[in-house]
RNA sequence: GGGCCAUUAGCUCAGUUGGUUAGAGCACAGUCCUGAUAAGACUGGGGUCUGUGGUUCGAAUCCACAAUGGCCCA
């Protein structure tokens, strides 16, 4: 016996069952120890933050690992999986700062690092609790209890580790990058945090600084002779445009484009050399030119700085190298020069760019292509340096200052004020300065062209991501700035002497230890900020102090050492990692992981090994709300999805996230689809199942694997070659990635299942006569049901296993004692029968067509008729039809079926017809006295069965019938008697007034007034 | 400013190498069926396949440009 299934089912309450049942039983556990031995999948577990409510999309990543993972294990895999918490970084330093009322680095420093990290650590894990319990809530199965921590001293070792195997192969230098600065806080910001804090509508200067030059140049190409003959008379200036006055002293070179065409203009009494393109932009639309130039022929052209620095008691440095900068001796006669690059715009400003190497990005990289001068005239708060007329000004008080000065001198062309976007800080709203900083770097460069040939290998999902978001990432590869100068965070393991300047990488604790003149470590041993400043030790050069830099690394470091590091390789796990773990089956993040974790792993493990770090990634696409807009804390429309799993539950809510689209589409998230998910297809699962369990334990059917049937029918044979059809595809769409594919067929199917098989087999459960052909369907219905549930358990987890104990564990002991123990389906190929397939979804569309004509008669399908003519396009497809005809017979409630080679003899004759390509049915409309009769009869029979309920009795009591009518009545119920009883239940058929205690009614069918009584046999 | 993705019915999505009249589910309306009943079937309305060009005998599909939305990077 079947335990009872109800037909109504509240899924949440259920799921709490089952997740009660996996945790008392330690299921989890068992699925993974269970394989041990077997090949390893391996799977990467990408950390998240836990200073956070997680959200919807982590949902959708969690379910997707989930997935697939599960699906490996059911095929046999040994699939351990470990959780892993991302617990560094500055969104924990800024949590804590907003905690303390902090705006600036000084303050942390004032109330002491140490007490600062502290509060950190402890804030990493505030919402581990929620997500722990959601974690558990959806299925995710993974090993929380051993879970790595990227702060834990054994992780920050192996990153330690990896960072020494990079210093070793020359990997590891200092040099410059200019990064979005915020001035009060003193740090740089990250580009998600610079985007936080854009502000359209922004009033700044907008000036037109002239720059003397006497034309000179070390190439000095003949049209650039001509030129500076024709201008000798009168002072020449290139004409440039800014934004930003205040990094003009730190002008070291005017850039122009090398094929827009440039103009010697007259301005009161002056020339003038700019852009053509932008003179009416300009305002000297109308002045006369007096020659012209290509942006090649300005190239190397001489002028004199604003500022000389030296004049100002700034130190000026060269680029000698890309990383190398040089101090240089002072020069009085300074001269800077034009460049050409491709970022001068001809839309603004004068085709003329004054570029500043220490305040911006371009500008950098243009430096460091040309090796131009480097000037620093701004200190870390943003107030001016040196001795200029408007030093210890911050910039923005600086602005006007430098433009009063430059128009003192005559070097101002004209200022305006212009509005446009500037990003500002999203803490302390101070704008936002571009500067060049020293940084470490790791020269990732140097390995581009290996992570492009370890990129091919990787299998991408979608795959537009390898050679579009991430390959081209990689195709534009810089080095990778990996310090911060931050707090909480790995300690970058570099020791500076104080004396020499030398410098060594210490790549473990042990190694630290044994340094000569080792000092500073504690109990217990942390190996952060403060406690890691004060470990010194003595210069092996010089005998000097050795001081650890200051900076911590850059948490996508930490999270991308993750594959080592969570083994505490190569300190532990050795062989362990290099020979089964060194590379990931698979991993799956969000889309936005591309700049992230996928690459920091790719660059890594190319770096380290040589060779990809995993094999085959989903990348997942947002989820957008309702309206389609981006959901936000900040927005309100945030979806919570301990609701959603409340509501409707955790298999509703995974279902939805693999069947709704493909992952790596964006897509709105509608709670109300969710709801259709139960709706349509968990509950379309749950009736068929409580369908098959109230009438096997009626009839008492336990599945016994030696009780097969001989012939099986055609109904039969046709839903197991689907069942088999079905596996085989979800099978080969799970191996290629694609739960989506995998679940919208096993969608298709329960359609099948229900829609067709059920709805076709239903009599054959409730005859009550025990033969062969129940049997049959009982065996196959289990079967199916049995499949469909070990095949769906990496889906949708819960309904399975619920399922399943009912299904299976009730009736044998021996069967693992949970779906998830249970070994994935796979097809056999040799049930198969793609011509009975063809054939039934033929007789599905003529039944279809069928129904569609009897409608247009206006018949119920109650009435019986005699006969469909039915018109098919090939002979293979009357023959398949003709095999199925009973199906369609009973379908249709017709009592013969007819074929005829013209379509036009369907509308020669007494019937209706409706078509549908090649395919046309029609019913006839005549009905006989005998069909009617029968028909009346069906609808008494259908009477009786909605009294049977409305009275309240089991589908398996036995009744007797009462009824009174007139002599129609009496003829039929008499004529029809075996087929009423049969039907009903009934043991008797008794005529006259219902008795005493009988449920009656009273209903006028076909003209006939008749009144049934139905009494419960034995009450 | 650059890159990537998307745009098909009111909503969510299919639509294979270009090839009959572009489909499904939901929603809406009507009808039916019902011993799976908090299911099911049929019918109907609803489409400029985002737009404009191009390639082709033929384009939702291929190409170019544009618009809108989203993501990533400047």
């Amino acid at each position: 016996m079947f335990n009872p299934v109800s037909s109504r089912i509240s899924f949440p309450a259920m799921e709490e069952k089952v997740l009660d049942f996996w945790k008392r039983q330690d299921i989890f556990n068992k699925s993974v120890k269970q394989r041990e031995g077997k090949k390893r999948f391996v799977f990467y577990e990408g950390p998240p933050f836990a200073n956070g409510n997680p959200g919807i999309h982590h949902v959708l990543a969690r379910v997707y690992k989930d997935v697939i993972v599960r699906y490996q294990e059911m095929k046999g895999h040994y699939v351990p999986r470990i959780a892993g918490w991302d617990t560094h970084g500055l969104p924990v330093e800024l949590e804590i700062e907003r905690q303390l009322g902090f705006s600036s680095k000084a303050e942390i420093e004032k109330y002491g690092v140490e007490e600062f990290n502290r509060r950190c650590r402890e804030s990493v894990f505030k919402y581990v609790k929620e997500w722990n319990y959601l974690t558990e809530r959806i299925a995710y199965w993974v090993d929380l209890d051993h879970a790595y921590k990227t702060m834990d001293n054994t992780y920050v070792e192996s990153v330690w580790w990896a960072l020494k195997q990079m210093w070793d192969k020359d990997y590891i230098y200092q040099g410059y990058k200019v990064t979005p600065h915020c001035p009060r806080c003193g740090t740089s910001l990250s580009s998600h945090e610079v985007a936080l804090g854009y502000q359209d509508d922004t009033e700044d200067p907008s000036v037109y600084i002239k720059f003397r030059t006497h034309l000179k140049s070390a190439q000095g190409s003949p049209a650039l002779e001509r030129v500076r003959a024709l201008v000798a008379d009168k002072k020449t200036y290139l004409l440039a445009w800014t934004t930003t006055p205040w990094t003009l002293p730190g002008n070291t070179a005017l850039a122009v484009a090398a094929d827009a065409e440039y103009v010697v203009l007259e301005h009161e009494g002056e020339y003038l050399i700019f852009a053509d393109a932008l003179r009416g932009q300009v305002g000297l639309g109308t002045n006369p030119v007096v020659e012209r130039l290509s942006g090649k022929e300005l190239v190397g052209v001489e002028y004199e700085p604003l500022f000389n620095p030296h004049d100002f008691g700034i130190e000026r440095r060269r680029f000698e190298t890309r990383s190398d900068l040089v101090v240089q001796k002072p020069d009085k006669d300074l001269v800077y020069r034009v460049i050409a690059t491709d970022f001068v715009s001809m839309e603004d400003g004068t085709g003329i760019v004054h570029s500043a190497p220490a305040y911006g990005e371009v500008d950098f990289q243009a430096g460091q292509e040309k090796s131009l001068d480097f000037v620093h005239t701004v200190d870390l708060q943003g107030n001016i340096t040196g001795t200029y007329p408007f030093t210890g000004k911050f910039v923005k008080e600086a602005d006007p200052l430098v433009t009063a000065d430059l128009k003192k001198r005559g070097l101002l062309f004209k200022a305006e004020t212009i509005r446009h976007t500037y990003p500002f800080c999203w803490r302390c709203d101070a704008p936002l300065l571009y500067y060049a900083k020293q940084t470490w770097y790791i020269r990732t460069t140097a390995v581009k062209d290996r992570m492009l040939k370890g990129n091919q290998k990787i299998n991408w999902y979608p795959e537009h991501i390898k050679t579009g978001r991430f390959g081209n990432w990689l195709e534009n590869n810089v080095d990778w700035g990996f310090a911060r100068e931050r707090y909480w965070g790995t300690p970058l393991p570099f020791w500076r002497c104080e004396k020499c300047n030398a410098t060594e990488c210490v790549g473990s604790v042990e190694e630290l230890r044994q340094k000569p003149g080792f000092t500073g470590f504690r109990e217990p041993l942390d190996l952060h900020r403060p406690y890691m400043d004060d470990v010194s030790f003595t210069c092996g050069k010089c005998g000097g102090k050795m001081k650890r830099t200051p900076e911590v690394m850059d948490c996508w470091f930490d999270s991308g050492s993750m594959p080592f590091a969570q083994l505490h390789y190569p300190f532990e796990n050795k062989e362990l990692f290099d020979k089964e773990m060194k590379q990931a089956d698979y991993i799956c993040e969000g889309v936005d992981q591309t700049r992230g974790w996928f690459y920091s792993l790719h660059a890594i493990s190319t770096l380290l090994f040589d060779r990809p770090s995993f094999k085959n990634c989903i990348c997942l696409e947002l989820f957008l709300d309702a309206d389609g807009k981006k959901m936000s804390k900040s927005r309100g429309n945030a979806v919570d999805p301990i609701q959603i799993v409340n509501r409707n539950g955790a298999d509703a809510l995974r279902w939805y996230c693999y069947t709704s689209a493909p992952p790596g589409m964006v897509r709105r998230f509608d709670t109300q689809l969710v709801t259709d998910v139960t709706r349509q297809f968990l509950l379309t699962l749950w009736n068929v199942y409580s369908f098959f369990v109230t009438y096997a334990n009626i009839d008492k059917f336990t599945p016994d694997p030696s009780k097969t049937v001989k012939d099986v029918p055609e109904l039969d044979r046709w839903i197991l070659s689907e069942l088999n059809q079905m596996v085989k595809e979800v099978n080969t769409e799970m191996e290629n990635y694609d739960p989506t594919g995998a679940g919208r067929r096993i969608e298709e199917f329960m359609d099948d299942l229900s829609n067709w098989y059920v709805r076709r087999s239903r009599r054959r459960f409730w005859k009550s006569e025990n033969d062969t052909d129940k049997l049959s369907a009982y065996n196959t219905l289990y079967h199916c049901l049995v499949t469909l549930v070990k095949l769906m358990a990496p889906f949708a987890p819960f309904i399975a296993e619920e399922l399943y104990q009912n299904l299976v564990r009730s009736v044998d002991g021996s069967a693992p004692e949970s779906v998830h123990l249970a070994d994935y389906p796979s097809a056999d190929e040799s049930i198969i029968d793609p011509d009975l397939s063809l054939d039934t979804h033929l007789a599905m569309r003529v039944s279809s067509l069928g129904r569609a004509a009897r409608s247009q008669a206006g018949i119920k399908v109650r009435q019986p008729l005699a006969k469909v003519l039915v018109h098919v396009a090939s002979k293979r497809d009357r023959e398949g039809l003709e095999r199925l005809a009973p199906q369609v017979l009973e379908e249709l409630n017709v009592k013969t079926v007819e074929f005829v080679e013209a379509v036009e003899e369907l509308n020669n004759r007494e019937c209706i017809a409706c078509t549908e390509g090649e395919l046309s049915v029609a019913v006839s409309k005549g009905i006989s006295p005998e069909l009617a009769a029968e028909g009346l009869a069906r609808e008494i029979v259908h009477r009786l069965q909605t009294m049977r309920r409305n009275a309240g009795f089991e589908i398996a009591d036995y009744i007797t019938t009462h009824y009174q009518g007139d002599d129609h009545v009496r003829q039929v119920m008499r004529g029809f008697a075996d087929y009423v009883k049969q039907e009903t239940l009934s043991r008797q058929l008794v005529e006259g007034a219902p008795v005493e205690g009988a449920h009656t009614e009273t209903h006028k069918l076909a003209g006939h007034s008749i009144t049934l009584g139905v009494k419960k046999i034995g009450s």
